[in-house]
DNA sequence: CATTTTTCGTTGCAAGTGCAACGATTGTCA
DNA sequence: TGACAATCGTTGCACTTGCAACGAAAAATG
């Protein structure tokens, strides 16, 4: 007899479905507005909460293969958003920052998204939050201990 | 001044980055043992539920676009997992259907996969497993009344 | 019936992705 | 100090992906 198995039911189908839907949503305005992607995106974001950061940097702390990250910088530094220098001290490392246009470009888009975002959270009640989030922790916690998992990226 | 923003708090983030770890755990069993990739595992765990679905089946069903899914059905059944039949009726339709080397690698992965998502289940409450889906819908709920959302899968 | 539209599955093509490997720079340790 | 190892960022390469366009087949329209 065969394994009975609904893939509509399972856990991994339906985050994968619901995070997609939700990643596609944010990148029609990022998209259409600026065209960028979502690797360009995530880096444009992050260089928004410190200064001179290294490709390094961005790789550990985005989510992204340190090659992505490479060339989403490349990209938005052939767009005049970023900005590269060699870094001061260790020769090995770059040095990446906003340029104004970059500054402004996220000036425009922050705000649309934060507020598509508090749509979302709008509909779900304090309680609802809060189990959610701890939820999503809970389940980074199993993974923590599965030696077959990624290690969780750092979120901070 | 500059708008507040922390990347690592941002909904749909978090939800990526979960996702996606989740998916790799998983990627890990079907790929390393049947060299299958999340593409050709959705479709093949989708043939189990039903037989003789048509490529266009699958794909308003398992949130793939139209030329993945079908590129996945090619490398399934030039690995002979699947096998292709003219549907019978509309000479459009392509009647695909599991072979014995198909259900045989169903049958190894499928035990495995659900014994991960129990782990990953039984860390959590009933409570908290009950409003984490409920939470997930209303998110879903919320995305169908936005226009330049796209639509939801059929979950079905 | 004849003609136009729609649907189905596939393919072309440009672009992005993951992984390994590379040169360059820095750190380690005998 | 000198040899070796580790780290940083980039690049090569094979592969996948998304989107548009295509031919074949069926449905809709007159």
């Amino acid at each position: 007899m065969s394994h009975s198995f609904d893939l509509s039911k399972f856990l991994p189908y339906r985050l994968a479905v619901l995070s997609e839907r939700i990643s596609r949503r944010l990148a029609v305005e990022y998209e259409r507005t600026h065209g960028l992607s979502v690797a360009e995106w995530r880096v444009l974001v992050h260089l928004q909460s410190g200064e001179n950061l290294s490709i390094r940097d961005i790789h550990t702390r985005v989510n992204l293969e340190k090659p992505r990250v490479s060339r989403a910088v490349g990209r938005l530094q052939g767009a005049g958003l970023v900005r590269k220098m060699p870094g001061q001290g260790d020769g090995r490392l770059v040095s990446i920052s906003l340029t104004d246009k970059g500054q402004s470009a996220l000036g425009d888009i922050l705000p649309v998204v934060s507020q598509i975002e508090a749509e979302w959270l709008d509909a779900l009640s304090n309680g609802e939050r809060e189990v959610f989030f701890k939820v999503m922790e809970k389940l980074h916690a199993t993974l923590d201990q599965d030696p077959s998992a990624r290690p969780r990226p750092r979120l901070d």
